[in-house]
DNA sequence: ATAATTTAAGACAAATATGTCCGAAAAGGA
DNA sequence: TCCTTTTCGGACATATTTGTCTTAAATTAT
């Protein structure tokens, strides 16, 4: 969630919500613009093509581009295609192996709610929000 | 923050805080107790030994134990003397190069609040509330 | 068709985090 | 003194993340 390739997928993601109107952008356009290392923008754009939030065209002229929606793309939206693992929610903070639900640690209930927040501030910040 | 180190580092201290009258612990027992690498754990509390809050014995009837203090010790003392790095606050949680003080990024606001309310969740729980 | 451009996909390299091992230093007991 | 126990400190091993390189596949223009 923390990670580089998140980062750098959401840095990609507003580039491409300035441009949403202009076609397909090339990635190495995007990689030199906003100084991320090509080959590895290269993956993160894949993941989010995978999950349907931009589309691809080999070629010349080709490149990749937000794909259209009701709705305007979160934050939220672009980590949770990228990021793999549920690293925050629905484990332990502490990793406690006998922390359930049933029995959470002292600690769980306060630290669910800083993972909530921290959502709830992904969910509700849009790409469009960094247009203004 | 979120690393492998400070959660050990919590809950070992967690742990000795549980002793905290009855002298030095063995790390060995810690380490068996929480499930928790020996030597890796053996580094950590070499942080946390360093950082003044456990003091530290060598040969039999050694060990490891709380430093006494007037104020319990709060996840933010422990998290802060493992973690090295300033990895959420202090920098922009795009990565943006232009983001600064003077020009933060539209995110950038958001993102301060929510570090701000990780930090306060961590400062204003103690050893002590575990417990309970 | 052929060539040029660009993404797709896999292998590989480097960096960092995590985990293991061994010898030295300190402390206690026989 | 000598032996045992335990932390200290460094070196090393493994795993994961990040970054690089090469080839293939698709698309466009000539």
């Amino acid at each position: 969630m923390f990670s580089k390739s998140c980062k750098y997928g959401l840095r990609a993601t507003i580039y491409l919500n300035h441009y949403k109107n202009e076609g397909f952008i090339s990635i190495n356009q995007i990689a030199e613009k906003l100084n991320i290392p090509f080959h590895f923008l290269t993956k993160v754009m894949q993941k989010l093509n995978n999950a349907g939030i931009v589309e691809s065209r080999r070629g010349p002229v080709g490149g990749v581009k937000l794909v259209k929606r009701e709705k305007n793309i979160s934050l939220y939206d672009i980590v949770n295609a990228i990021k793999e693992k549920e690293d925050l929610l629905d484990e332990c903070f502490l990793g406690l192996p006998n922390c359930t639900l049933h029995e959470p640690c002292p600690f769980h209930d306060q630290w669910n709610k800083v993972v909530t927040n921290i959502n709830k501030v992904l969910k509700e910040f849009y790409l469009d929000d960094f247009n203004s």
